[in-house]
DNA sequence: GACCAGGCAGAAC
DNA sequence: GTTCTGCATGGT
């Protein structure tokens, strides 16, 4: 086994991977199991250093770094969207919180399962598709075992009705057909990556199974286009809040682009982790219009 | 046993 | 261009 450690400062491990932009890691002793690509990883945050177990070689400082944005000047950015006292309330409850760099093809896959979905069940459609598609792969416990997230081939492959037998229901379609554009190299991240952001969303919307909402979690969870501002039935409420006339879809989203500027997507993230804590309701958010 | 969920696609207006 | 409607199903 072997340990790699190194500096994360302004980092909250625990925010970060409970804010729902990532379905698979789990909680392990004091800190979390889960893949850095094929590789499964132990990771722990011990101050302001963040430390990994691995049995696999290919596990390194920079893959680290570069997984969970630790190079990103996160000050700096969180300065940028500080624009309002709901935000400033969020980026101080939360400090820490990051928008992690996700395999592209996972994230695609992961949040067309989430349309109209709750993120439990959500967990455990994936967890099916894992055991069902993926590699297995010790852990390095005694017994343990953990799942590679399923190939693009892999699913392209499969029949509709084994991906509804996994509880995908309407869903197993759409996962089908963009696990095909993938396996086929028709829809490349590399390439989307290097677009501007309304061009590789609209791109994105072209998938079947992927709207207006799901490619804007693809772009800013998997593409690093921080401008993107998913807008699901949480962030709708909070938005709302914001803008009093007639909160169209189209409305909200101007809204959200202007107000929080460049970096949006990371105030997104702040401002929907703290409407999801336990015990919070929109009656506990400020009144801001 | 309602009600809801990190929505989307297609049809109707 | 905007506004319905059906979709599958487990968690609460």
């Amino acid at each position: 086994m072997k340990k790699v450690v190194l500096p994360a400062r302004n980092f909250s491990l625990g925010h970060t991977l409970a804010s729902g932009q990532v379905f698979r890691w789990q909680t392990l002793d004091d800190g979390y199991l889960g893949l850095l690509g094929r590789s499964v990883v132990h990771v722990r945050q011990a101050g302001e250093r963040l430390e990994c177990e691995t049995r696999d070689s290919a596990v390194t400082p920079e893959r680290l770094r570069h997984y969970f944005a630790l190079d990103h000047d996160l000050p700096a950015i969180l300065r940028t969207v500080d624009v309002d006292p709901q935000i400033h309330e969020a980026l101080q409850s939360f400090a820490g919180l990051r928008v992690i760099r996700q395999e592209p093809w996972e994230c695609l896959a992961s949040f067309i399962c989430s349309s109209f979905n709750n993120i439990k069940r959500l967990q455990g459609m994936i967890e099916r598709l894992c055991r069902r598609f993926g590699r297995v792969t010790p852990t390095g416990d005694a017994g343990a075992r953990w799942w590679t997230f399923p190939e693009p081939t892999a699913i392209a492959r499969a029949s509709e009705r084994t991906l509804r037998e996994l509880g995908l229901g309407f869903r197993a379609p759409y996962l089908k057909a963009a696990a095909r554009l993938v396996a086929d190299g028709r829809l490349d991240a590399a390439r989307l990556r290097r677009q501007p952001y309304e061009q590789a969303k609209q791109r994105l919307q072209t998938v079947p199974g992927v709207g207006d909402k799901v490619a804007d979690c693809i772009a800013l969870f998997a593409l690093q286009q921080y401008e993107a501002f998913p807008i699901d039935v949480w962030t709708e409420r909070i938005l709302k809040r914001y803008v009093h006339r007639q909160p169209t879809r189209a409305r909200l989203h101007r809204f959200a682009r202007r107000h929080f500027g460049a970096y949006a997507g990371y105030a997104q993230q702040y401002l929907y982790h703290q409407v999801r804590q336990p015990g919070v309701s929109l009656d506990n958010l400020l009144q801001l219009c």
